[in-house]
Order: structure tokens, then C-alpha cells, then sequence
DNA sequence: TAATTAAGATTACAATTGTAAACGAAAGGG
DNA sequence: CCCTTTCGTTTACAATTGTAATCTTAATTA
């Protein structure tokens, strides 16, 4: 059976720990505490905190390796960033996520493949593309609309 | 003079607060709280606290009128949205996020318009798109990269 | 074997956030 | 002119987060 999967929330410094677990696919403590070290002034006591932290949320998974721990993901990357981008954008004003995915899409570096994907899913889009998309910032019942 | 444009970080619960705002271009404590109450299940004195945090934050301007104040944006939306979702999307792994803005595309709503303007941007990019973006989840100096 | 080190657990503590009650002053109604 | 409503301010309080020191225990080393 797959993994739970289990929809954690994780902090903007407990990102970085998962980073560095899900791009070694699994590490002990001291590797990330020694990888972290050399990106943040971060005390090593820290890192330990957040690792407890991310455990605890069932964001590591942790198998007992003599008197010491390694650490695999409990959670999918590539999920787990679809999730927090999709979450962002959706508490923003509908009318408006389009172009502020247009924004940050002109300031991303993409590789040839990312950006065939990327006209791949539009193009699909375009034939069932409406008019406009209203603007969600207000009750339903409420006649206003964006400008 | 423009407005000053501070970088606020505004919380979740304080951008459905800017969206009123930001939607009506101005409007005064009543009127929010109002909205708000329909589309949550917030106390008015909770709102209160909201609109009183986004005016120390500098999120909101006030303008006295008799004995209640009129509250407008101080921060542009489409700015405000663009810089949390770039904010968000640069704390995960470079190589990784083509794909997830991909999936993020796919789940959300575009006008024709929208989708004419990503294809754009897209398609300036082919041109000079890499190859491939690397993993940046480890120190500059290490070797290991994503799988 | 005694001292040192390292790993994980416990405790700490301020800032931010979600959520709200209480309070003081002004305004309006009767 | 008193009572009530309303507005904005102050205070409250728990959870999360960033940041870290300390403690316990087991292991390593001299």
C-alpha cells in the first residue's frame, strides 16, 4: 500500500530539511545538519528542532540505525509543492491568478521540456478557455464585481 | 509620488480582509465586517483585529470620515499576488517547479485572455530555455543533485 | 575506565497568527 | 439629557514558528 500521505503543513524553515531529504532520497542527522549548516546561520541545535518537528508531523519517517536515525520523506515532493502553490493562488482573487501565474512564470527558469509541458496544458486549455473568470472576492450574493 | 509600496507580509486570514478592499477600492469598517461575516465564520471583533493589524502593517491606508475611517489598499493586489506566489514557488527546488506550476495551470480556471498571455511569455522563453534546470536543494559545493 | 563527544529529547522564549472579549468614547434615539 | 449602539482600541490567549540552549544517554577515545 502507498504511503499515507497525510496532508502536513510545513513551515518555510522546515522546507529546507525536506529539501535536502527528498534530493538525498534519505540522510542521518549529521548530513543534514552539516548540509543545512553551510546554506543558513543555523546552530545545529536548530536543525534538530526542525527535524523533531517535521517527525512528529509525519513529514520524516525515521528507521533506527544503530543508536542513530535515518530519515526518508513521508511525503511526495512534487505533491507536496503542487499542494503549497495551489494553496497560495487559491486564496487570491480569481479574475487575477492568471496573470499573476503569467508574472511569475516570465521570472521562473524553465528547461525546454518545463515549457513544452507548460503549452501543452494551455493549448489544451484554450478551446474550452471562457471569456473572463470572475472576479471571488465577494459573497455570492453580492452584485459588485472587480473594476 | 507613488505610494511607498512596503513589503507587508500579510497572513492568510488578513488577505481575505485585503480582497474586500482591494475589490471595492475603499470601504469602511462596516462594510467589511459585513462581507466577511457571510463568507466566514468570524466574529466582528475578529475582523476588527484583522483591519487594525493590516493598518499597523501599513497594508492599509485611513482616512477619517466624521467619526469612522474610510480604509483603502496600500499595496497593489496583482503585486501582492505575484510576489507571495514567486515567494512561495523560490523556496522550493528550482528543478521541480516547471512541473508544478504545470499542475497548477491545469487546476486553475484561465480566461481566454489568460492563456493567450501565458502562451506568450511561454513562447519567448522557448528560444532561450536550457536544457535543464539544476536541483538547488544542496550547497553550491556538493556534488550529490536529484536523482 | 574516566573524560569527551555526539544524538536525540526536553525546555525556552519571543514573534506571528487565529480568534475573540472587553472597554472607552462618540453618536444617535427617544 | 439618558440609553443604546457603534467604532476603534486594548487586552487575551492558545498554537505555530524561528531560533536555540540544555540535558540525558550512549558511544568513542585517551
Amino acid at each position: 500500500m502507498a504511503a499515507t500521505e497525510v496532508a502536513v503543513t510545513i513551515s518555510d524553515a522546515e522546507w529546507r530539511v525536506m529539501r535536502i531529504v527528498w534530493t538525498l532520497g534519505q540522510a542521518d542527522s549529521r548530513t543534514i545538519i552539516d548540509l543545512l549548516e553551510q546554506q543558513h546561520d543555523w546552530k545545529a541545535a536548530t536543525i534538530k528542532t526542525l527535524i523533531g518537528r517535521l517527525v512528529k508531523k509525519g513529514a520524516l519517517a525515521t528507521a533506527k540505525d544503530g543508536r542513530q536515525f535515518i530519515y526518508t520523506p513521508n511525503i511526495d515532493e512534487q505533491t507536496a509543492m503542487d499542494t503549497a502553490l495551489q494553496t497560495e493562488l487559491d486564496q487570491m482573487c480569481a479574475m487575477h491568478r492568471g496573470t499573476a501565474l503569467a508574472h511569475v512564470l516570465e521570472q521562473t527558469e524553465l528547461s525546454h521540456n518545463d515549457v513544452q509541458e507548460l503549452l501543452n496544458v494551455l493549448n489544451k486549455k484554450l478551446a474550452t478557455a471562457p471569456a473572463e473568470v470572475a472576479c471571488d472576492c465577494l459573497p455570492e450574493n453580492c452584485e459588485r464585481s472587480c473594476e
